[in-house]
DNA sequence: TAAAAAGTTTAGCATTGTCTAAACCTTATG
DNA sequence: CATAAGGTTTAGACAATGCTAAACTTTTTA
């Protein structure tokens, strides 16, 4: 009873994936700095994540609310931020992705430092198979 | 003389990156589909457009006006939309990346669906270095 | 060929993510 | 412990991308 799925409909449907996603994969890579610079310092100050996101001071300030509107994120004013639990949850799960992909880059043959840049972009856009396939690889190859 | 780029600094670029892909993207999606659409039916209409990638028609005309300023597209009032020299040339270059990525999913074992899909999402974040290694994949496995 | 239908453009608005500059707290230091 | 330095927040602006509704042009059709 598998209909085929007209290429035009695909077509839309990714596209409209594709704007909500460029918003998810922000959260996301604000999140898993965040989770990052606690492992690191116990903590994460607007400014650490300014200077290593490359952006203002406003644009974090601004993001946190956000972030912590959906969820994600916890804080008092003027004191650092921290993760909730779901916050967490989507740090590691960002995590594991990342070094799956990572590991299936430098699998390939390509470069430590592309294999580095590349899997940044590519993480956001892997579906759960996808990435189940790039771990068979690394296991079975 | 190889000095180790500090992880700060590289996701600091990498999510510079990042940003200015996602602009890039819409971009490269409209052209590709412009492509597309001239070569089956040797026009492309902003309806067109817009049903495929199920937006309004004023943000496609709004589009168009944007690509028209980076010269990807040449259009007079009222008429059909076309591409110029390099509009051509981003348009297969898209197409070459995104059928290589796909390719390489089928190979890697992944469903037609999914191919297609996640194809489409990772495209846009694949260098150079990465495309060939996909290639060479192809080729040898 | 005049009226209806279809397509395109313009106007005006909302949201997101960014910025700079200024105001506001907190911490460190003399 | 007063003040300077350093972080944080707020205000206001801007560009990108989207929308709806209305105006306008082109094409179809009766």
């Amino acid at each position: 009873m598998k209909r085929k799925i007209p290429s035009s409909k695909l077509r839309s449907a990714a596209f409209t994936r594709t704007r909500a996603d460029h918003q998810a994969e922000l959260s996301h890579d604000y999140v898993e700095l965040i989770a990052e610079l606690i492992d690191e310092k116990g903590e994460a100050r607007g400014t650490d994540i300014a200077m290593r996101l490359g952006v203002a001071n406003a644009t974090v300030a601004k993001t946190m609310k956000r972030l912590s509107d959906q969820g994600l994120v916890e804080q008092e004013p003027y004191r650092a931020i921290f993760l909730t639990g779901e916050g967490w949850k989507m740090a590691e799960d960002g995590k594991r992705k990342h070094q799956i992909v990572e590991s299936f880059l430098l699998a390939l043959g390509v470069s430590a430092q592309t294999a580095q840049v590349d899997s940044e972009g590519i993480e956001h856009h892997v579906s759960a198979e996808t990435l189940k396939a790039m771990a068979r690889f690394l296991v079975r190859r």
